[in-house]
DNA sequence: CTGAAAGCGCTTACAG
DNA sequence: CTGAAAGCGCTTACAG
């Protein structure tokens, strides 16, 4: 276990000026300041109470918290069982919030007995995870891949899985088809985009940008979808939602307008839980398992713990799959469906799978 | 601040028996334990890093972890705010598998810096929490009320809204009322059943036990109740599901089996979030507000930090509503529904309100 | 089972 | 901006 005298052994200063830096203390040379933070992580430094090694792991939020979606609880549900086996505690912080002016993600992690974090990214943030991984703080990221070599995280490949999303609507005999990623852009995101892609262009469809949509990650982002569609003159037979929260708002406000789904409209949805079931038809989804993703954070953040010095970035790559339910047939007769509310028939497409 | 030296001289006993104590060193003589214990407990004892005072609240678990419930991650989202911006930090425990043999629950809390709990409780835990509380140890429950003076806890009263639920149906003309609590018996379940049977007596309607019903807080729950429902000689007209994903999963039992809601069945649902947009129809239900509940759980718990020696007991009481959506309607005609699959038309209700 | 003493780990006036 | 020194807070052999 390293302590402060040690570290200040090894920088060639006092122990009074490590305990300044871990402190955030700014009367300290930016210089010396920064050497003393890189010994510190170098030799995994953490406050003790007493002779008692801190035991805290965090769960940071990078930008804005989404505390209440799907993926960030079953992230903490999938966190908290290796978490809670070796002995250490789970901690949420908010990177934007907590930290001190001046000070970095290193100190604002030491100053409060944090061994590790896992972060949880959005587009946005990818400067402030590539800062808290070049100071050298045992850190994992989820929820965006980097090509930074230094940024060790979580990954589910969600291309390929999308892909075969699009070939399935193409199979299926739907040409005009609409795409709706995001508000907020992100690498997760963009792979989705990247399989559609590549499913229109291996099947020689050309694709109308027109059909292109961004929404936010939530249920009113669905909303705005279908009514920006529903008010097409040309509107596509199919989309591909890549947000779970979203196509659940779009099922509900395709009813409201009486766009049936999927007679007019077939919808393909992104889940990482169980939306996928709640609604009705159960959708058709591109599908990954959050908890997963949570637990193999752990596992790479532990190893990174583990090793006394940063050798090989430690990342997982995870898998996602697709899952044919109810929400897609083939494209269906009705021309015009602006404004028409038609009796919504029990005519639903059998599910392929229950549970 | 109070610290190992000033519980010992309180006590009578040496720093070292009080640091034995809260590191849980079982070579320390019950009594002893006991009265180190509630000494630090009154003066709200809390470990420091050097000088520096240790700064976790605890959200815990007093028995099955829900983290992915709609109600704990709001409960999450409601604390995170004041501890945010008391400059505290947030820490998830699970009470059973973090607490070592031998220990008591303040020494589990002590020895992680933890300076006061918010208790995650159902039923089953009474014990625990009420053994919290007895050992001095502040903390305030969610999820449950207690009749012990010794308890906090935030408390939405669920009773009289449930009480116009039931009155609600029996307006639209129902008589045979069924209600689904939860398989986990609670204090809110019952409050529920409570106001429901308020409402029976009150309207002079005899309660039909065979319509009382148990499930599991989960989809599945919801699929056997409905499945439950639809094999009756004499199935209910209307039914009030105490728990949200039940609800949602009742929902979709009734679609797959060719149960029409409202026509063929009303289902007033309990929602602590936005759960009943979800679904289609939107749902008819008992609302409360679980992010104001976790605010005022943070409130009550920083009134017991701040105060140094324990008066009254803090409690919240906070409302829940009731909300008529599109799931609730005059009993149909159709007299036998089993296994009938027929057009599920576009005659909902409107709903009375959106957002 | 307990205390006196040694001592670790960290912080903080104080001095420069 | 930094260190030497004082000292707080806690823990842990050691002795009984």
């Amino acid at each position: 276990m390293s302590s402060v005298r040690e570290i200040a052994r090894v920088v060639g200063v006092s122990p009074a000026t490590v305990s300044r830096v871990i402190n955030s203390d700014p009367r300290v040379a930016e210089t010396v300041r920064r050497r003393v933070l890189e010994a510190a992580n170098k030799a995994r430094y953490v406050a003790s109470v007493g002779r008692r090694p801190t035991t805290n792991i965090a769960f940071v939020y990078t930008s804005q918290p989404s505390l209440g979606s799907t993926y960030d609880t079953a992230i903490l549900q999938g966190l908290s069982d290796g978490i809670e086996l070796m002995g250490l505690d789970l901690v949420i912080l908010n990177a934007g919030r907590n930290r001190l002016d001046h000070e970095t993600y290193t100190q604002m992690f030491m100053r409060r007995g944090v061994r590790g974090a896992v972060l949880r990214a959005t587009a946005d943030s990818h400067l402030i995870c590539e800062q808290i991984a070049s100071e050298g703080f045992p850190s994992v990221v989820v929820g965006e891949r980097f090509a930074n070599p230094r940024v060790s995280f979580v990954h589910a490949e969600s291309r390929p899985a999308s892909r075969t999303a699009a070939e399935h609507l193409i199979d299926l005999g739907h040409r005009r088809i609409a795409i709706c990623v995001n508000g907020i852009p992100d690498s997760d995101h963009a792979d989705r985009l990247a399989g559609f892609r590549d499913a229109m262009k291996a099947r020689d469809i050309e694709f109308d940008d027109r059909y292109a949509f961004q929404a936010w990650a939530r249920r009113d982002g669905g909303t705005q979808l279908i009514r920006q569609i529903a008010a097409m003159s040309r509107p596509p037979t199919a989309v591909f939602i890549t947000d779970p929260i979203t196509a659940v708002g779009a099922f509900n406000e395709a009813r409201e307008l009486g766009v049936r789904v999927p007679e007019d409209l077939s919808i393909i949805g992104f889940d990482d839980g169980e939306m996928r079931y709640i609604v009705h038809p159960a959708m058709t989804a591109v599908c990954q398992d959050a908890v997963a993703i949570g637990r193999a954070a752990f596992e790479v953040l532990h190893e990174l713990l583990d090793r006394k010095s940063a050798t090989a970035v430690p990342r997982k790559v995870l898998r996602t799959w697709f899952e044919v339910h109810g929400s897609t047939a083939p494209p269906g007769q009705s021309a015009t469906i602006k404004g028409s509310r038609q009796t919504t028939g029990q005519s639903r497409r059998k599910s392929t799978q229950k549970e």
